[in-house]
DNA sequence: GTTGTATTAGGAATCGTTTAAAGATAACCA
DNA sequence: TGGTTATCTTTAAACGATTCCTAATACAAC
């Protein structure tokens, strides 16, 4: 099947004038006679002509799109952000190319050269939870790529930066759980390599030392795949529950292991929040309805990915690198509910 | 920012050869002799070439990428099919462009002529809410643009379409609930005008002709926006819950009505399964951690998205149309879990 | 010595568009 | 008449790649 659409030659045959003219009568030249232009632009709406964009990109030399990399599109956290995403861009005529890399380094390198053989104008990407060589990233960016990272950045690579205070979120976490009576509380985090993760685990550590406790690195666990396979949240819960002295709270330090954590309590019959408190990051809009109902710390994931469109933009368009870049650090959202009840409730109850 | 790709012309001037032979050494040309193609290939690889697909989009009148359009990303069922689309896509060297209706035939008539004039070379749809002319569609096929329709699917065009038996979903569903001793059955659906909320509603009605229940016709409600609008949900729970004799279980007909109904029943202070039986279609991966674990039908979203692809870049890579087009149905799954319990057990427990 | 035929390479057109430069026409002035 | 200006339009080059056509060279066959 062939979809054949007009071009300006059609127009240029059809009114018995040349490519040119026409060309700039559609935009509006002073060169072109006012009726000139009528008759081009009348022809044109007519016929529904659209200037073919491909040609536009070859001759401006830039496409107009952008490619984004993240873990995987169906995540609440990434499908919100990239609706964000989205969003700017197409306010802004550009296309937006996704990959995921679901969690593997591999594929995050498949899909970055993917999209730079695509020739696309710029890069929003939240790296993968495996990544520690960042140097595919660097030479890109080094040759002049505009790139921008969200969520999980790079401390290595100097470019604009769109993420959320994690420490604040985690921070708040912990001293409301400790308010609430929680006194051994464990910490579930994704891949150490990740930026988050280690700010994360600092909030929660921030925390627990100002209310005096001590920290216990039996309770922090990592997930190297911050969730995405199952077994690794189970390993790291029957860690937790063989431990001589069990906790009795866990904060999820990432979407996936929140649900993660969640789900593997229910299994191995532990209830929330009697047995073990949970709060955890999570942008999932049904967790109000979760039994019981999550009290989460949850991210503007729309706004980082508007923000992080934004910036990119800026960066392509500027004839110049700017000389200095920004890390935006957005506000995270604490919303309690009955999974981190207040513990003398519990025992009162 | 600039990012200079190598191209063609680079690699000719260095080697002092012209274009031609360097294009037809790299594409591996019997006219170009083994020691000039080996010269060109080797350094092409060291400076790393990619020829530039925008180019290549122009000389061979196809873009190598494809449209989307759903009511929006961040939701299960649309974010696994589009994972589905995608992967298929990338295997075969083809971008997505994705954009939403958010349920608006005003935004999806402005998302398709965004995506044709973006020149791509196929569209998989799973058309908005309210759209009840789709003449648009219509003409842009007409005009030689494959189109696949998934999931909300057009009868009057005349292409190839990827449904789920919705029939069959919503019969077995409602059989479920008849077998669990629920008397007064209602059924929420979304727009009237869709495929998908006729095709379940009448899986529905036969389910209950077939159980010798006589059907009635204040028990089936329809929200326009299918649930994306809170407040169309609340009024239909809250018609349902005035009628005189009060229904004891409801099917929600789609993905936001399933979790929005659940919502507003809380928030009424009902509780499910006991005073009202629940059962709904979703594709959440969270439905098993709500409180009640909700009985769903869950569709095969990534598969979906995956045979539509497949679909589509047939259509594409074909010469000319096909004569007969496909309408594949795949079979729903129904995942029968607490909030649908069995009648008798309520009364009895 | 002419013709034929591989073999290898280059020139130029092409895809759809923009745009610098040049060309055409008419009007005006001296 | 010729020159200048103003106004409008066309020619041609360019973006990066492919490909049809042509060309050069060498060598064999007649």
């Amino acid at each position: 099947m062939k979809f054949e659409a007009v071009t300006i030659k059609d127009i240029a045959r059809a009114l018995g004038l040349s490519t040119s003219t026409v060309s700039r009568a559609l935009r509006d030249s002073y060169e072109i006679s006012p009726e000139t232009k009528k008759l081009v632009l009348e022809y044109a709406e007519k016929i529904n002509y659209h200037p073919n964009p491909i040609a536009l990109s070859l001759k401006e030399r830039r496409s107009r799109s952008i490619g984004v990399i993240v873990a995987e599109i169906a995540n609440s956290f990434f499908s919100q952000a990239i609706d964000g995403i989205e969003s700017i861009a197409y306010q802004n005529g550009y296309n937006v190319i996704i990959s995921q890399s679901r969690e593997s380094s591999e594929r995050e390198g498949i899909n970055l050269n993917y999209l730079t053989s695509r020739s696309i104008d710029g890069l929003i990407v939240s790296v993968s939870a495996e990544t520690t060589d960042f140097s595919g990233f660097r030479e890109l960016f080094d040759r002049g790529m505009p790139i921008v990272f969200f969520d999980r950045i790079v401390s290595e690579i100097n470019t604009h930066k769109v993420t959320v205070d994690s420490y604040r979120g985690s921070y708040d976490a912990t001293m409301h759980l400790s308010k609430n009576g929680y006194k051994r509380i464990a910490a579930v985090a994704g891949s150490k390599y990740l930026s988050i993760s280690r700010d994360r685990m600092a909030g929660y550590t921030s925390a627990l030392t100002e209310m005096g406790i001590v920290v216990d690195p039996s309770l922090m666990l990592h997930c190297p795949h911050g969730g995405l396979i199952r077994q690794e949240v189970e390993e790291a819960i029957d860690q937790l529950l063989s431990l001589p002295e069990q906790p009795d709270a866990i904060i999820a330090l990432s979407d996936k292991l929140t649900t993660g954590c969640l789900r593997v309590l229910k299994s191995r019959n532990i209830s929330v929040p009697e047995k073990m408190g949970l709060i955890g990051f999570s942008n999932s809009d049904l967790t109000e309805l979760i039994d019981p109902p999550l009290s989460i710390i949850k991210q503007p994931a729309f706004e980082m990915g508007e923000i992080s469109t934004s910036l990119l933009l800026q960066m392509i368009e500027s004839k110049r690198p700017p000389t200095d870049f920004e890390t935006k650090s957005l506000a995270p959202q604490l919303i309690v509910r009955e999974s981190s009840r207040e513990r003398a409730m519990i025992d009162g109850g």
